[in-house]
DNA sequence: GATGAATGAGCTTTCATTCAT
DNA sequence: GATGAATGAAAGCTCATTCAT
C-alpha cells in the first residue's frame, strides 16, 4: 500500500513522500491517534529516518500544516486573479478552493478538522491562513458594495457597508463554502462548479432573490 | 475544581456529573488526549466506577455526543416552533442555536470539532444529528419557496425550487450558522442575537440585495 | 531470581522492593545502562507500578540515593557516639563504614560511584553527604588536635591546628577510607576491624611513626 | 568549538583529535550519555571515520582510558625519579600526581569515575592502571621502612613492615591522593604543591605527629 | 579517504482497563 | 456501591552501527 521502497533518495525527495504520508494519516486518523509507526511505514522508510528529517511529530505535523495552508491559498490565489471584477474574483476563488479541496481531501481535513482540534500553536497556524482568507473575501465583499454604491448614487441607492458586518458575512460565506466542500465531497454527483453555483446563488442572490425567480448565472466557461 | 466530592449519590445523578466531567474534557483535549483519569477526577469518583457505569471510553464518548446532540436538537427544535412561517421559524431557530452554543461551548465542541475528528462510529453519530438539522433547514426552504411561487404566480413567478439546489442551499446555511457560532464565540460584542441577524440577512436577502440598500429587519423582540 | 512473586501489598511495602532492586541494578549498572524494565523485574512488579509510585527514573535514582545516604549516615553516627574521646569516635565511626559499606556494597556504589558520575542534581546529593562526613570528621581531628595543646602545653607543644589545614586532612583521611573500603571488599580475608586498624594506624600515627615501631593499638573489642 | 574542519590529515594526527573529543565527551558526560554523534562533530569528522579508525563506542573508550591511563602513569613515573631516596620519589610522585589531574580534568574523569562506573571489561583496564601505583607506592613504603629499619637497628628498632600491612597503607595513600585530586580541582586556591604537601604530611607524619608539632616539611623548590 | 542515507533495537513513559477487597 | 492495587500494550524518541557512493 505504501510508496515503493526506494533506496537512496535524495534529502529533499524522501522529505515529501514522508510529508505525503504524514497528511495521509494525520488527515483521517487526527493528531493523537496517528502513529509515527504508521507514517513511516506508509512513507516507506524507518521511522529513525522520519525524525532524522522532520525531529519530532509536532514539527512533522507543523510541516503539513504549513505546506497544505500553502498550497491551497495559492490555489485559491491563482484562481481569484486581480482585476476581475468582485463577483467574478469571488467565482473563480470558490470554484478553485471546491477544486483543490476535491483534490486534496486529507490536506483539507489536516486544515479544517484536525488542526483545529489539536492545542494553540497548531490551531493559531490554521487560523492565520483562515483568517487570511476571511478578509480577503471581506474586501471583495467591501469592494461590490462600493460598485453597487455608486452605480446607484443617481437613484438614492444604498449608503457603505460598514466593516463590521462585511467581516461577519464574510465569516458566513466562508463558513458555508467550508460545508459545501464537504458536502460536494460525499454527495456523489456534486462537482466543485455546482458547489460554486449553489454558494454563489446563496450569497449573491440570496435565497429571497432565488425564490422570486432570479437566480445567479455563472460566467460562460471559457469566458 | 472538580465536583464537590458527595457520597451515596442516586446512580443517575452520578452518570450525569461523569457526563459533565467527560464533555468537559472530551471538548477541551479531543477524544485522544483526553484520560480517563482526568474524568474521574473531574467527576469526583473513582475510576472503577466510571467504568461500571459507562464501560468504555468509547461508551463514553458515545454517550456523550449522544446527551449533547439531544440538548442541542431540542433547544433549536424549541426555538424554531412549528406553524410559524418559514422565515420565521428559521430565524428563531438560528437564535436558539447561537444561544445553546454559546452556553454549552464544551458540549458543541465535543459535537463539532472532537467527534467529526475521531473514527468512524462516532463522526457518524454527530453526521446524524447534523443531517437532521439540515432537512428541517431544508424544508423551511422549500416550503418558503412554495409560498412565494403561490404569491407571485399571479404574475409568473419562479417555478418550484428542485430539491437537490434546496439540499446545496440548507447545506451552506447551516455551515455559515457554525462558523458563526465560532465566530460570535470568539469575537468580543457579539451577541447570538446579532450572529443570527447577519445570518439572517445573508441567506435571506442575499448579498445583492443587501447592497441595493434592502436588509432583512428582524422582528421586534418580545413578538 | 527477582523477588518472590506476592500480589497485593501495600503500597510502603512494594516502595522498598522497588528501592532494594533499583538500588541493586543502579549500582551495578550505572543509571544510563539500568533499565527500567529490569529494575521492575526484579522487584517482581509491573513497570507502570513502578512509575506509578515513583514517578520517574530520576525520582526513582533520587530517592535510592536519599535512602542509601540517610542509612550510611546513620550507621556511621550510630558508632561515633559523642562523649568518647576524639581518636575513639574515629576508631568506631571507621569500623561502622567499613561494617556498613561491605554489607550494602551495591547501596555504596550508589552512592561513591552512580550517583556522582550522573548530572548535577545527583551529585549534589551524594555531595552533600558527603561534606557531612568530611566536616565531621574535620571537627574530630581539631578536637584531637586542641587535646593534645592543652596537654603539651608545660612543655611549649604545638599550636593550634590552623583550619584549612584541617580540612585538607578530613579529606584525605575520608578518601583513604573510601579507598580501603573497596579494598577491603575485593580483597579477601580482610574484615572491616582490619581496614579500621589500618587507616588508623595511617592517619594517627602516619608512616614514619609506624617504621619506628609505634603502631596505632586498637583499643579491646569489648570496650 | 570544535576541531577546525581541516581535510586530508595524516591517520595518526586524526585519531588524535578524535580521541581528545572522546575524552572530553566521555569524561564529562559518561560512557552511555555520550553520544558517537556529539563526539563526531567535536573531532570535526564524519561519524564512519570514527568507525573507520577505532571500531566501536567500546573500543573507542578502551583506546580513550589506555592514552588517559598510559599519560598519567608516564607523569609520575617522571616525576618520582628512581634514585632519589624514598620519601623524595614519593613527594615527587604526587606532586606529578596532583599537577597531571589538574591539567586533564576530562581525562582523569575516564579514569577515575566513569571507567569504574561502566562494565567489567573497562573497570579492569583502569583497575591494572591504578594497581600499578599502588604498587610502586607499596614498594617505596617498604622501602622507606628497610631503610629505617637499618638505622634504627642499633638501638632496638621496628622489624620489618609486613607486606600485607604496605599493601593497605599503599591503598589508602592513593585513595587518599584520589581525594585530594578532586578536592584541589574544585577548591580554589589550592595548587598541586599545596595538595602534595598536605598528604605528605599526613602520611609521613601522621596526625598524631602533626599535632605534637613537627609537620614534615617539603624540600625547597628548585632542590 | 570520506560521507550522506538509512535502520534494528531498545529506552522511558503513558493509558485504558481489570481484579480483589 | 466503591476503590486501591496492578498490568498489557503501545507510543515517541534515540542511538550505535552500516551501506552505497
Amino acid at each position: 500500500m505504501g510508496a515503493v521502497k526506494t533506496k537512496r533518495m535524495p534529502r529533499a525527495v524522501r522529505e515529501q513522500q514522508m510529508l505525503d504520508a504524514a497528511v495521509r494519516i494525520f488527515g483521517r486518523r487526527g493528531y493523537r491517534a496517528a502513529s509515527m509507526d504508521e507514517i513511516a511505514e506508509l512513507a516507506g522508510v524507518s521511522k529513525p529516518l522520519v525524525y532524522l528529517y522532520l525531529n519530532s511529530k509536532d514539527d512533522l505535523f507543523s510541516a503539513c500544516i504549513r505546506r497544505e495552508a500553502a498550497a491551497l491559498t495559492a490555489a485559491v490565489r491563482a484562481g481569484a486573479r486581480l482585476g476581475l471584477p468582485a463577483d467574478r474574483q469571488l467565482w473563480e476563488g470558490l470554484r478553485a478552493f471546491f477544486t483543490h479541496t476535491a483534490r486534496h481531501p486529507d490536506g483539507w481535513a489536516v486544515l479544517h478538522l484536525q488542526a483545529r482540534t489539536h492545542g494553540e500553536p497548531f490551531a493559531a497556524e490554521t487560523a492565520a491562513m483562515r483568517t487570511e482568507i476571511v478578509t480577503f473575501v471581506q474586501q471583495l465583499i467591501a469592494e461590490a458594495a462600493r460598485a453597487a454604491a455608486c452605480a446607484g448614487e443617481a437613484e438614492g441607492g444604498p449608503g457603505r457597508l460598514p466593516e463590521h458586518e462585511a467581516a461577519g458575512l464574510a465569516e458566513a460565506l466562508v463558513g458555508a463554502a467550508e460545508s459545501l466542500a464537504a458536502w460536494a465531497n460525499t454527495t456523489p454527483g456534486v462537482t466543485a462548479r455546482q458547489a460554486a453555483t449553489t454558494l454563489m446563488n446563496f450569497a449573491w442572490a440570496g435565497l429571497g432573490n432565488l425564490m422570486e425567480g432570479r437566480p445567479w448565472t455563472p460566467p460562460a466557461p471559457g469566458a
